[in-house]
DNA sequence: TACAGAAATGTATAATTTTGCAATAAAATT
DNA sequence: AATTTTATTGCAAAATTATACATTTCTGTA
């Protein structure tokens, strides 16, 4: 007699370091863990007594990461794990030097940034609600800026600068 | 004579540290960098010279971080990057369940997700490259997607539902 | 220009993570 | 069961990264 279809429901045969990678991951999903040794602490409390150079080892199995968060404290993460909004102080000065480009096709203005800066830019817009500007969408490195109707772009493109007075020394 | 076309290539005066953070950037997407020692080299090729220390705070603040890839070696990734993870059933099924709603509104199709999910929605969208769709504009839980045009709402609705099959059961 | 405050950086050191190696445990083979 | 092979782990040291503090550079203003 053979066993075609294998339950894993039961933890009871599965490995020690298969129990301890679930417990890792459940422990990072839901605590902001900043260390190695704040785990080694936490998976005692599940009753797994590792050293850390286990948790090393598991760590870079599991292809766990540590990072930065909005805070500035570092925190690990699960690879693949969908980022959180960013919100917070944000430097114009800063984001300013990140915007390359300020083009028009038809009705629409696109703005454009360095990778991974079009939402930062966006929210100081949408902060700002400039009278000529109706709505952004912004993507990675790309604003999509809907001008209100009637509204010309050199209006647009005023609005623009007098959020981001940089801009205007860059232009040649 | 207006310009409608504004470009911005001019780094002059930028500073320096968004000048470093853009070559670091620029390195670790290209080159497998796995230490900031290594990237210290990399940026004195470019021109940039720093200290380990202020390496480290570059990429706290960048959100850059280290994970070991496929071959077991530590390599430093951007938030945000886009995974080139294989396209399996799962990953399809795990994104349809975060799409909330898909709405038209004049030749524009809307699709919203639960937040952080549009980016990797609509990659997954891109690499399909449906005829149908023009092309799309990721917000935090926004997708703009554009048309081709003459293409009718129901084609792109067609389209989109091709793709996360999942999505029938769930949306009227 | 001179000055005050803020931001950025280097130095030295602390904190943290990674790894070689030996020991142990687990699994496979005979 | 005994033996061999492979996987896992701890220990200690090396490697790497983060940060406190001092110094320099930058920015805005009088």
């Amino acid at each position: 007699m053979y066993n075609f279809a294998i339950k894993l429901d039961n933890y009871t045969f599965m490995k020690r370091r298969s129990l301890r990678h679930n417990a890792i991951r459940e422990i990072i999903t839901n605590l902001a863990i900043s260390s190695q040794d704040q785990l080694i602490h936490k998976l005692k409390e599940k009753g797994f007594d590792c050293t850390q150079a286990t948790i090393s080892r598991d760590l870079k199995f599991l292809r766990v990461y540590r990072v930065a968060d909005e805070f500035g404290n570092y925190v690990y993460r699960l690879t693949g794990e969908v980022k959180k909004r960013r919100q917070g102080r944000l430097d114009i000065r800063h984001l300013t030097d990140n915007i390359k480009a300020l083009e028009f096709s038809d009705k629409l203005a696109l703005l454009k940034t360095n990778p991974g800066y079009a939402n930062s830019v966006a929210i100081i817009i949408d902060q700002v609600e400039p009278f000529e500007i109706l709505g952004t969408v912004a993507g990675d490195d790309t604003i999509l800026i809907v001008a209100r109707e009637g509204v010309p772009r050199s209006d647009v493109r005023e609005s623009v600068f007098r959020i981001f007075p940089g801009m205007k020394n860059r232009i040649r």
